[in-house]
DNA sequence: TATCTAAATGAAATTTAGTTTCATTTAAAA
DNA sequence: TTTTAAATGAAACTAAATTTCATTTAGATA
């Protein structure tokens, strides 16, 4: 909790009680999580509305604390900054996400795609398919 | 229009004047759209509610006539596939959609990842960044 | 060609995700 | 401690998408 604070402090916003259960949320779930994952999350200690959770999750986005991830579903998650850059694999069939560690195409950020001249910045990619257990071991 | 009929009697579904003219809308935007834009391009003769404009995508997502492609704003958009696999180069200024043709990593598709144990089908990428226009020249 | 029927349509109601409003509360500066 | 701008949250709202169900229609069958 006392990193929680630290973090909060940095951004240089009010750091309250609401934000610290988010960003603590954010951190323990560690994968990407919908805002209204994080109010469920939240709610059986009921400390954090709704509103509050879509809010504190923008600001968080627009600090850097949290980078927005969408899947196909188009729900908008958002999952931790301090687990660095990756993909994930999503199974088709039961839904579980896998976090990819390598990034194929971590050096597209920052170039220029020469045919169309555009300055690539960041870059969204999912994979999806189907897991061991789903594959039945084929 | 030729071509819409056959396709449509192609996918052993009912040839219907509706699913003819949003097969026909996709193919002439040639980009991809939410159900709303094609609701609003066809509004004008007024011949499709906008029930069956979400349910006809849906079909055709289904009979692999388009797929979905999801941009940073969760909107589902749709895309006919008579344009062959490829990404998209999003400007974060203008909004801007420019196709990509080259896509590096349509070898992954198919294949599996070994330390998941993960079969991929298939990939979402979308680059973000700024086009020639809104940099200025730089 | 006329009849029939399962499939398709669309207006309206509903659901779900997300945003806005505004009165109240609170972190932290003075 | 007082003060105040920032933050919160209940409620109202908006937008995207889905469901319901009475009506219409494509196209198979007689």
């Amino acid at each position: 909790m006392d990193r929680v604070n630290e973090i909060l402090r940095n951004i240089g916003k009010k750091c309250t009680e609401q934000r610290k259960l988010i960003l603590q949320t954010l951190f323990e779930l560690a994968k990407p999580v919908s805002a209204d994952e994080v109010y469920e999350y939240l709610s059986e200690t009921n400390k954090v509305g709704r509103t509050t959770v879509y809010r504190t999750l923008e600001l968080f986005e627009r600090k850097k604390l949290v980078r927005r991830i969408i899947f196909k579903d188009g729900i908008i998650r958002y999952e931790s900054t301090h687990l660095k850059h990756h993909h994930h694999l999503i199974c088709l069939s039961c839904g579980e996400v896998i976090p990819l560690e390598h990034c194929a195409i971590a050096s597209l950020d920052g170039s220029v795609i020469e045919d169309a001249d555009f300055l690539v910045t960041e870059h969204f990619l999912e994979l999806y398919g189907y897991c061991k257990k789903c594959r039945g071991g084929k």
